[in-house]
DNA sequence: GATATTTGACCTGT
DNA sequence: ACAGGTCAAATATC
């Protein structure tokens, strides 16, 4: 039993430091991109999916995954989102993972919920948007939920066939709360817009996938009508709490990892180094802090087990977009790293100050 | 008239 | 069978 463990961990051990190297190789590979160099990028992709995954299998099937296991039973990947107290979202996102005993690659559509926190102290009329065209194709009560689910897709996706989609619904317990669930990345023309238009002053720190305003520069603001899943009205006040996150496979929160700031080599390194042999508590988002601003970003501790799936989840996204919608990005996320790590507990909201990015309610977005 | 929303029906997975 | 998710016809809005 003990000499079981034991193989395991070594085998473990051996399964991250090989996907450390060929992430490094991938690395460099980036750095001298050139369109010749893609097969190997993406073979060299492939090994380190590879190495990923034995080492999720062993963290499954060992001892040590322990709390792997949800009470559904033992998924591989249950792990992979960042807990968020158990709620109801929880559910959704283990189903995302059933059938977990294979482990061939799935291509599942990334999934993520942030919560936003709605200030209206007047009318109820307004909107909260998050730089995209939605288009409502439909409602449904819960069951359990007081307030109906609206679902919407990208206004695009007929034209542009742009598959992102994402569901609102009001909170129970914080009515003031509107919780938006995003599925799929954007693939139209706005998205690749927006990437620009993200603030340059967001900082983050490793790990923290937590502000996937998506991939894409997924939305931060909701536009919510007169819909009984959402609240109407906000004023400038609007606060963003992604509390949890669920990347999968294929997905990339561009402002996670931003790759080409980072360095070819820093990535894996400190994500490994740093994260994976020591599980510390990282913290991630930074912005410079004002009280002007009313958008605030939870930092979240993750354990290894953790910060592993993400690192996971960064590998496997797709790494020429990654790159593409990183550059867009000026300063790099990464820089007030140092100063958040090994900050142990953190439990700070960081406004950000970034009007270009949260002031925007008008835009041309959601239907109107 | 074009586009968006509403809402009951239908589909799918458990 | 049930619940969540999607479709699509009817309706509303610009």
């Amino acid at each position: 039993m003990e000499e079981s463990t034991k193989r395991k961990h070594t085998s473990l051990i051996h399964e991250l430091i090989q996907g450390k190297e060929l992430t490094k190789q991938l690395g460099n590979h980036l750095v001298s991109s050139s369109p010749s160099s893609y097969e190997t990028n993406e073979l060299l992709v492939e090994k380190i999916l590879l190495s990923y995954e034995k080492a999720l299998t062993i963290l499954n099937w060992g001892s040590i995954a322990g709390e792997a296991k949800t009470t559904s039973g033992t998924r591989m990947d249950s792990h992979c989102s960042i807990t968020n107290g158990g709620g109801p979202r929880s559910e959704v996102v283990d189903r995302e993972f059933e059938h977990k005993s294979v482990f061939k690659k799935r291509k599942t559509v990334p999934r993520w919920t942030e919560q936003v926190k709605i200030c209206s102290r007047t009318g109820l009329e307004g909107s909260l948007d998050d730089g995209y065209s939605w288009r409502k194709y439909g409602q449904k009560d819960i069951l359990g939920s007081k307030f109906p689910r609206g679902y919407y897709r990208c206004t695009h996706r007929n034209v542009q066939g742009c598959l992102a989609t994402k569901q609102v619904q009001r909170s129970d317990e914080d009515p003031t709360t509107i919780e938006v669930t995003y599925r799929g990345r954007h693939t139209c023309t706005q998205a690749k817009h927006l990437n620009k238009a993200f603030p340059s002053n967001i900082k983050m720190g490793l790990g923290e996938n937590q502000f996937h305003n998506d991939q894409n520069n997924q939305p931060l603001q909701e536009k919510i009508q007169q819909t009984p899943e959402g609240i109407s009205t906000f004023e400038t006040e609007l606060r963003v709490k992604t509390e949890e996150l669920e990347i999968k496979e294929d997905m990339f929160p561009w402002s996670s990892f931003p790759y080409p700031s980072i360095g070819s080599e820093m990535l894996p390194e400190s994500m490994i180094e740093n994260h994976f042999m020591e599980s510390f508590s990282p913290v991630f988002i930074s912005p410079e802090t004002s009280d002007s601003n009313p958008f605030c970003l939870s930092a979240y501790h993750l354990d290894s087990t953790e910060l592993l799936c993400q690192h996971i989840q960064t590998l496997e996204s797709d790494i020429s977009e990654t790159v593409s919608a990183s550059t867009s990005v000026t300063n790099s996320p990464i820089l007030d790293l140092d100063i958040f790590l090994h900050k142990g507990d953190f439990d700070t909201e960081f406004p950000l100050n970034t009007p270009e990015f949260f002031s925007p309610y008008e835009l041309p977005c959601t239907s109107t």
